[in-house]
RNA sequence: GGUCCGAUGGCCGAGUGGCUAGGCUCAGCUCUGCAAAAGCUGCUACAGCGGUUCGAAUCCGCUUCGGACCUCCA
């Protein structure tokens, strides 16, 4: 495709996208709630928008990305009686909510830097907004979409409905809605069991609260992203994403209040939703039990790992998947990313080193990019970008072997598509950089070139025992050791 | 129960009216002292049954199976 499209949960169509203000985007998704460490499945999602946000960039648009922390505790049930999460982690491990907080908060930075996705533009709390969200309630209140009760205030849906479409995202109908609604115990507040609460009154042993006019309280679930993505980006942005468990009701809600409060018809032009990760066909939820933390799938400390796999591994086996398909997780699926993955690598590293040849380029690298850019146009196509790679890799190692030819001119080239689609689209980092580092000096390397030298002279000598042995003893050390016509060579695994 | 989505070769996964991705695995070959790497070749699939069409994995209908959401969830 020769421009972005993107496949518009709000349509349910695949669009052009065009933003309201070039070249700006505003894109807002939501972030995690934190109260609990994130697991891989949380991580798909955010991936999914930091290629979004890388790709947006790669087309020069200037992004404005903003991805919240959820730190006020929401009830575990929809329910008065309810504990908040965060409050009852505080009160079983005796820390101070914003303890809790901060903990998670860590811990979900630490787990984003690991897997290379980059920090957004602005990360608001919804701490750091209550003022603004209880400004956002009374505008509601004004407009007449939301009543009080004993200092609570809910969302009237139906009210709403009358006056505005709702359910359009999540396609739903107010009145089978009413019709499914289960009965729960302590809603009886609430006017509908579809409204929703913008202020929860909360009593005394309520860890986090905050005064409001109508008493002491936090503000309800849904409001935060509202009033954020508003204060951000406006009544009215381009790009909305999240997991598609938000769907509903979380963004339907959203986008109630934001029309409510703003009046606004249309407060976001692409909905955008990833899809989830799934274990032996089921989703990746605390709930089942299934989902791994990113230190367990690195070390493979897990009942249903075979061994650990590195962070970039893990990355792009996602990125094998397209993110609005859900991507069932398995030791086969990540053992074959850690193949190809490698075979790229490689393959990155034969182009640095590859003698042009003269005369005509056998391999149309301005092809090569367009398919590149033609992939990701089309809705972020991730997998189709990968095979796309691939067949540049293909032109490399058959150039390394004499059956393609590469004018220097086109190394070049293939080197900067690489490094725009591979390093900068799809973020992933060459592993073998951070290692050595780690592992690596002058000394070291002296020494093995050295051994590597010996072996080569007992290898002219038909000295198979020596050399083999060399090889062996490396290789236990985690240093492979490759032959061919112009000599040895090693590199660390 | 309601709403929606999906079912692709040994595995993972794209595609979505004709040209039938890609990765991994497996087998054979080339290269190599042997390996490894790389290259070449082979394995031709679209849940089932009907229908539309010159032509369908792709559109329509039914069936079977699976999943998500409907309650906090990425």
């Amino acid at each position: 495709m020769e421009a972005l499209h993107i496949s518009n949960s709000l349509t349910r169509r695949k669009e052009k996208f065009q933003p309201l203000n070039p070249p700006f985007v505003g894109m807002y998704v939501c972030g995690p709630t934190v109260y609990s460490n994130v697991h891989l499945g949380n991580v798909r999602t955010f991936l999914t928008f930091d290629i979004v946000y890388r790709y947006l960039q790669l087309l020069n648009f200037k992004v404005r990305y903003v991805r919240n922390i959820t730190d006020v505790g929401h009830l575990t049930g929809d329910t008065d009686d309810g504990e908040d999460k965060i409050g009852k982690k505080a009160r079983l491990e005796n820390l101070e909510p914003m303890e809790v907080v901060q903990q998670y908060t860590n811990d979900f930075h630490d787990v984003m830097d690991l897997f290379n996705i980059l920090r957004p533009s602005i990360e608001p709390t919804a701490t750091g907004h209550i003022v603004e969200q209880i400004e956002s309630i009374k505008k509601i209140l004004a407009n007449g979409y939301a009543y009080e009760v004993n200092g609570s205030v809910y969302f009237n849906v139906r009210k709403f409905s009358e006056d505005h479409p709702y359910g359009e995202l999540s396609g739903r109908k107010i009145d089978e809605l009413m019709n499914n609604t289960r009965e729960l115990d302590g809603q009886s507040e609430k006017r509908d069991p579809l409204d929703f609460a913008l202020w929860k009154a909360a009593n005394s042993s309520h860890l986090m609260q905050w005064p409001s006019p109508w008493g002491q309280g936090f503000p309800g679930w849904h409001l935060e992203c509202s009033v954020m993505s508003t204060k951000y980006l406006g009544e009215k942005f381009d790009i909305h994403g999240g997991g598609m468990d938000l769907k509903f009701p979380h963004h339907e809600c959203e986008i109630a209040q934001n029309i409510g409060a703003t009046r606004c018809d249309c407060p976001v032009n692409y909905w955008m939703h990833g899809n989830m990760l799934t274990v032996n066909g089921r989703k990746m939820a605390k709930s089942e039990g299934n989902g791994f933390t990113p230190e367990e799938l690195v070390t493979g400390n897990h009942k249903l790992l075979d061994k650990g796999y590195s962070p970039m591994t893990v990355r792009f086996f996602m990125l094998m998947g397209h993110y609005a398909s859900t991507l069932d997780f398995s030791n086969e699926a990540l053992q074959a990313a850690e193949k190809g993955l490698s075979k790229l690598e490689k393959a990155m590293e034969t182009l640095s080193k590859l003698n042009p040849s003269a005369g005509e380029g056998t391999f149309d690298v301005e092809s090569f990019e367009n398919r590149c850019r033609a992939a990701m146009n089309d809705d972020f196509n991730t997998p189709i970008l990968i095979a796309t790679l691939f067949e540049g890799v293909k032109a490399i190692n058959g150039a390394a072997a004499g059956l393609v030819a590469l004018r220097a001119e086109d190394i070049t080239s293939l080197q900067k598509t690489f490094q725009s689609f591979l390093r900068e689209v799809l973020g992933i980092q060459s592993e073998k950089g951070s290692q050595e580092k780690q592992s690596n000096n002058s000394e070291s390397e002296a020494l093995l070139d050295l051994i590597v030298t010996m072996r080569t002279k007992a290898k002219a000598n038909k000295d198979w025992a020596t050399a083999d042995k060399i090889r062996d003893v490396l290789s236990a050390y985690g240093i492979t050791i490759q032959d061919s016509k112009d000599g040895s060579s090693w590199t660390r695994n």
